[in-house]
RNA sequence: GGGCGGAUAGCUCAGCCGGGAGAGCACAGCCCUUACAAGGCUGGGGUCGCAGGUUCGAGCCCUGCUCCGCCCA
C-alpha cells in the first residue's frame, strides 16, 4: 500500500476513479435497502423521457443522494426509489417534431405505429437518463426501476380512476377549456403559460356603444354585450337588445349587467363571446347567452364565422379589422402589450373552447391535503412555500383529466353507441353489458400528472399490498423544485391521503431552480443549457456535486457558473493532496500504541474543531440547509485541517517531535482524515471512497461505514482558546512580515513579552509558532524593545519583530498608525456604548461584561502602539 | 387585481433566537517553503435599497415607499 501511495499523483484525477467505484458499489448491492434499521425512503421525481437530463436534474438528484447516503451510513434501512415519467404531451411533442423533420405527421403513421415509434424513443431516452444518474453517483436501487406506463402502475391508474368515478369525484362535463391547436389537446390551467405579446386594442362600434378588444376575430362569435351594473354611463342600455351593423349584416345583441365587468377598463363595455373566453363563458351562463363556436380545434374559423370560415384565426383577425375599417365600424386602434396564454410545451397560443372532457373534483380531494399541511403532517421546507400551497389549494378548480393525445394511459371508459351507455372499468371491455352491442374505448389519454400523482405508492407496489409499501410508505422526504408544487406535490398529497389514508411524505424540501450566470432559465432554444456530463467530465463529478450542494441556499434562483465548479475541483484537489501528505507520513504507525500517547495542543484542537464540524454538518443536513453543510466542510477541511493542522503536524513529524509525539501526530492525522472523509462522503462520494480505501484499517467501503456522530466530551474549549492565542501570534508575525515586505524565506527573530494575561498558551507552543511563522522566539517578560524591530500587539502581549538592519522606519510608522486608527475607532465606539446608562442597566450582564473587556484590551493595544510611535521617533533621531 | 420573493463587498450570494457584517470568485503585494501554483502568506474593499418606528441595541422585528423578479386570476 505504501507503494501505491507513493505513486499518488499530485493532482486528483476523477476519471480514473468514478466509473470503477460506481460499478463496484452497484455490483455489491449497496444501493439496495439493508433490511435493518428504521426505514428511510425517497422517491425520485421521475425525469421525463424526453431526451437527457440537464443540470437542474443533477442538482435535484445530488441533494437526494446526499440525504440518502447520509441516512444509509447512519444505519437506516434506506431506499431511493428510481424511475422515469412518460410525460404525455412533452414526449409526444418531441417525437412529433422528429417526425416533422422527416416530413411526416403522427396521422401518417396512425396510432399504433406512432406509439411504437414513441416507445423506441423512450427506450433510448431512458437509457441516457439512467446512465447520467449513474455518472452522477446516484445511489438509487436500480433493481426497482419503475416507469409510469409499467403494467403495475397502469393498473393503479385504472384502479384510481374507477374508484373516483364510483364516488362521483370524476365526471364528464361540457366546459370551456384551454385548447392547444398545435398539440390538438386540452390543457389544464396550469399547463398554460403567460407570455407578453404586442397586440392591438381595437375600439369597435356596436351601434350606440363603443368597446375595445384585443381579439376582434371573435366578434363573429359575440352573443351579447356587458357592462358593470353600477356603471351610470350605460344604465339605460341594460336589458335592451341592440340591432348593430356588423361585418356580416346586422346582428342583435342583448346588453347585460355583470359584476365581472371592470368599468375602469377600456370604455367599460365588453363584448361577450361565451365560446372563446372563460370569463365570457361564465357571464353567458349567468345571463343565458348562447355559445357560438367560431374557431375550431384546428385554430381555423368555423362555418359559423360566415365568410371568414376556413381562415386561420390570426389571419382572420387582420382581415376582420380591415373589413370593419372599410365599413367605418372602427373608432380607433391602439398598440397594446398584453399577456396571452400559450401551451407550456409548444408555446402555441391556446384557444379557449367549449368541449366535453373528463374532470376530477379537485375541491373535495384538496381538503384533506390542506389539513395535512396545516397540521404539520407534511412539513414544507422552506416554510414560506406553504402559503403558496394553501393559496392554490384553497382556490382549486376542477381538474380536466383528459388529453387528446395518443401517448399515455388511455382512459378506462367505454361507450356503447347502440344504447348510449357509459362503462368505466378496471379491465378492458368488449361488449356492452346492457345491450351486448360493441363498445368503443374513449380515445383520449389521462393527464400525465394523474399517474405521477400516484408515484409515491405505485412505485412501492400499490394497488398490491407489498412489503415495500408497508415498510416505506409514507416516504421520508420529497426533494423537488418549487415550480411543480401544484402540478405534482399537491396532487401527490391529494392522492396519497385518498388512497393510502396517509401523507405520501413527511417532509417536502423545495429547492430553487438552476439558472445560468445571468439568471436566465436554461433552455435549449436559448442555447444556455449547461450539460452536466460535460462539467463532470471536465471537473469531476464530486466537484459538480459539491458546487450544487454549496449553491443550494434556500432561495429561488441558483446561479451556476463554471468558475464555481472550478473552485470545487480545487477543493477536491486540496483534500487529495492533504491525504497524500498524511499517507506519506504513516510509516511505522501503530494505532494501538498510538492511542496510549498524550495528544498535543494541536491534536486536541483539531479534534475539537472536527467535533464541532460534525455537529454543524449534521444539523445542517437535518434542516435541509445543504449550503451550510458544504461551507462547514469546506471551512474545516481547507482552513482548519489543511491550513493549520497539517502545518503543525509537520512540526512534530519533521522537526521537533519525539517518537511518541510523532506517533500521536500520525494517529490524529489518520483518524481525523478518516472521520472527515466519512463526513464528506455523501457530498463527494468518489473521492472520499478512493482516499478512504488507502487509509490503514479501511473496511469494505466507506458507504458501509458509520456516519460520524458527535460524542460527549469531544469539544475541548480549553484547547480551542489556547490555539486561538497561538494563531493570533502567528498571524501577527506574518502580518508584520507581509507589511514590511520581508521575504517569506527569511527567519525572523521575535521577542515575546507576555502581558497581564500571561499568554499561558505560548508556553507549550513556541515550536509551533516558530515553525508556522518562520521565526525564532525569545520569551522574556522583562524584555525591552530592541532597536530595529517592529511591534505587534496580541491581546496584552507584545511582540518585537527584529527586522535586522533593514527596518524601514517610515513604513513601520505607517503600519502602526493604521493600527492605532483602528483601535481608536473601536475604543470610541465602545466608550460611547458603555457611557449610556440605558445600555449598562438594561442589556444582559454578559453582554456588558464582554464589551468592557474589549474596551480594556483595545486601550492596552492603543497604548502600546503609541509607545511604539515614540520609539520610532527616537530611533530615527 | 390578489399573493409571494429579492435589493448586503467589484461579481455571485450566505447571514439561524436582535448583541459592531461573512464566504467563494475577482483585486493588490510577497513567495515555485519537498501535500497541493488547481498552491501558500498578507492586505484593500460595505451608508446592509430609501424613510420612519419598536428596542439599551436593528442587516435581522413593525409601518410606508422605490426598484427588480416570480406565481395565481
Amino acid at each position: 500500500m505504501a507503494d501505491d501511495n507513493a505513486a499518488l499523483s499530485d493532482r486528483y484525477d476523477p476519471s480514473s476513479v468514478e466509473a470503477r467505484w460506481y460499478a463496484t458499489w452497484e455490483e455489491r448491492g449497496y444501493f439496495r435497502p439493508s433490511g435493518r434499521g428504521k426505514p428511510y425512503c425517497i422517491v425520485i421525481p421521475p425525469p421525463n423521457v424526453t431526451g437527457s437530463l440537464h443540470t437542474g436534474h443533477a442538482f435535484d438528484n445530488t441533494l437526494q443522494d446526499v440525504l440518502v447516503r447520509w441516512k444509509r451510513m447512519d444505519g437506516f434501512n434506506t431506499l431511493w426509489q428510481p424511475g422515469t415519467d412518460h410525460a404525455g404531451i412533452a414526449t409526444q411533442y418531441v417525437v412529433e417534431r422528429q417526425l416533422a423533420d422527416e416530413g411526416k405527421s403522427k396521422d401518417d403513421l396512425g396510432r399504433e405505429a406512432f406509439l411504437a415509434r414513441v416507445w423506441a424513443w423512450v427506450e433510448q431516452s431512458r437509457g441516457t437518463i439512467i446512465g447520467q444518474l449513474k455518472s452522477l453517483g446516484a445511489s438509487c436501487d436500480w433493481t426497482r426501476l419503475r416507469f409510469t406506463l409499467d403494467e403495475g402502475l397502469s393498473r393503479a391508474v385504472r384502479e384510481v380512476f374507477v374508484r373516483l368515478y364510483d364516488e362521483g369525484l370524476i365526471y364528464r362535463d361540457d366546459y370551456i377549456v384551454n385548447w392547444c391547436p398545435r398539440c390538438q389537446t386540452v390543457l389544464a390551467d396550469l399547463e398554460v403559460e403567460r407570455e407578453e405579446r404586442d397586440g392591438q386594442f381595437v375600439y369597435i362600434k356596436y351601434g350606440p356603444l363603443t368597446l375595445g378588444t384585443v381579439r376582434p376575430e371573435t366578434k363573429v362569435g359575440d352573443t351579447g354585450l356587458a357592462v358593470h351594473p353600477a356603471d351610470p354611463r350605460y344604465r339605460e342600455y341594460v336589458g335592451r337588445t341592440l340591432e348593430v351593423p356588423s361585418v356580416d349584416g346586422t346582428i342583435t345583441m342583448k346588453v347585460v349587467a355583470d359584476e365581472a365587468v371592470d368599468p375602469e377598463f377600456g370604455t367599460g363595455v365588453i363584448k361577450v363571446t361565451p365560446g372563446h373566453d372563460p370569463t365570457d363563458y361564465e357571464i353567458g351562463k349567468r345571463h343565458g347567452l348562447p355559445v357560438r363556436t367560431v374557431i375550431g380545434f384546428d385554430g381555423k374559423m368555423t362555418e359559423l364565422a360566415g365568410r371568414y370560415a376556413g381562415m386561420d384565426r390570426f389571419a382572420c383577425r387582420k382581415k376582420i379589422v380591415e373589413d370593419m375599417q372599410a365599413m367605418g365600424l372602427i373608432e380607433r386602434i391602439e398598440p397594446y402589450r398584453h399577456a396571452v396564454g400559450v401551451c407550456y410545451r409548444c408555446k402555441t397560443v391556446v384557444e379557449p373552447l367549449v368541449s366535453r372532457q373528463w374532470f376530477a373534483n379537485a375541491k373535495v380531494l384538496a381538503e384533506p391535503a390542506i389539513k395535512a399541511v396545516r397540521a404539520g403532517k407534511i412539513k414544507i421546507v422552506p416554510r414560506a412555500w406553504a402559503k403558496t400551497y394553501f393559496n392554490w389549494m384553497e382556490n382549486i378548480r376542477p381538474w380536466p383529466l383528459s388529453r387528446q393525445l395518443w401517448w399515455g394511459h388511455q382512459i378506462p371508459v367505454w361507450y356503447c353507441d347502440r344504447d348510449g351507455s357509459v362503462h368505466v372499468s378496471r379491465t378492458d371491455l368488449a361488449a356492452c353489458s346492457a345491450c351486448g352491442g360493441p363498445l368503443r374505448q374513449d380515445p383520449d389519454v389521462l393527464d400525465t400528472w394523474f399517474s405521477s400523482g400516484l408515484w409515491p405508492f405505485t412505485t412501492l407496489g400499490w394497488p398490491d399490498e407489498t412489503a415495500e409499501l408497508r415498510t416505506f410508505y409514507p416516504t421520508s422526504v420529497l426533494v423537488t423544485g418549487f415550480d411543480i408544487i401544484f402540478f405534482w406535490v399537491a396532487r401527490m398529497a391529494m392522492f396519497g391521503l385518498k388512497f393510502m389514508g396517509d401523507v405520501p411524505f413527511h417532509d417536502v424540501y423545495l429547492h430553487g431552480l438552476l439558472r445560468d450566470a445571468e439568471g436566465q432559465k436554461m433552455s435549449k432554444t436559448k442555447g444556455n443549457v449547461i450539460d452536466p456530463l460535460a462539467l463532470m467530465h471536465q471537473y469531476g463529478t464530486d466537484a459538480l456535486r459539491f458546487t450544487l450542494v454549496a449553491l443550494a441556499a434556500q432561495g429561488r434562483e441558483v446561479k451556476l457558473t463554471e468558475e464555481r465548479v472550478e473552485g470545487s475541483r480545487n477543493f477536491a484537489n486540496k483534500l487529495w493532496n492533504a491525504a497524500r501528505l498524511v499517507l506519506a507520513n504513516l510509516d511505522g504507525y501503530d494505532a494501538r500504541r498510538a492511542k496510549k500517547t498524550t495528544p498535543s495542543l494541536a491534536d486536541r484542537w483539531i479534534e475539537s474543531r472536527l467535533a464541532a464540524t460534525i455537529v454543524g454538518v449534521r444539523q445542517a443536513l437535518r434542516k435541509y440547509r445543504f449550503n451550510d453543510a458544504a461551507s462547514s466542510l469546506y471551512q474545516f477541511i481547507w482552513h482548519e485541517f489543511c491550513d493549520w493542522y497539517l502545518e503543525m503536524a509537520k512540526v512534530s513529524l519533521y522537526r521537533a517531535g519525539t517518537p511518541e509525539e510523532r506517533l500521536r501526530t500520525q494517529h490524529t492525522l489518520a483518524t481525523a482524515l478518516e472521520t472527515t472523509l466519512r463526513l464528506l462522503h455523501p457530498v463527494m462520494p468518489f473521492l472520499t471512497e478512493e482516499l478512504w480505501q488507502r487509509l490503514p484499517g479501511a473496511g469494505e467501503s466507506i458507504m458501509l461505514a458509520k456516519y460520524p456522530k458527535p460524542r460527549r466530551g469531544q469539544r475541548d474549549p480549553e484547547a480551542e482558546r489556547a490555539m486561538a492565542g497561538v494563531m493570533a501570534v502567528v498571524t501577527a508575525i506574518r502580518n508584520v512580515r507581509g507589511e514590511m515586505r520581508v521575504p517569506p524565506g527569511a527567519t525572523l527573530g521575535v521577542t515575546v513579552r507576555p502581558g497581564a494575561a500571561g499568554e499561558a498558551a505560548l508556553g507549550p507552543s513556541p515550536a509551533l509558532i516558530e515553525s508556522l511563522a518562520r521565526a525564532r522566539l525569545t520569551i522574556d517578560p522583562g524584555a525591552a524593545r530592541p532597536p530595529r524591530s517592529a511591534l505587534a500587539v496580541v491581546g496584552t502581549a507584545e511582540l518585537y519583530v527584529d527586522l535586522g538592519g533593514v527596518v524601514d522606519l517610515a513604513a513601520e510608522r505607517q503600519r502602526i498608525e493604521k493600527e492605532i486608527g483602528r483601535a481608536v475607532e473601536t475604543i470610541a465606539f465602545l466608550e460611547a456604548k458603555l457611557a449610556r446608562p440605558e445600555f449598562v442597566e438594561r442589556a444582559p450582564a454578559h453582554v456588558v461584561e464582554t464589551e468592557r473587556d474589549r474596551l480594556t484590551e483595545q486601550r492596552h493595544v492603543r497604548e502600546k502602539l503609541q509607545a511604539s510611535l515614540i520609539w520610532i521617533g527616537e530611533a530615527s533621531d
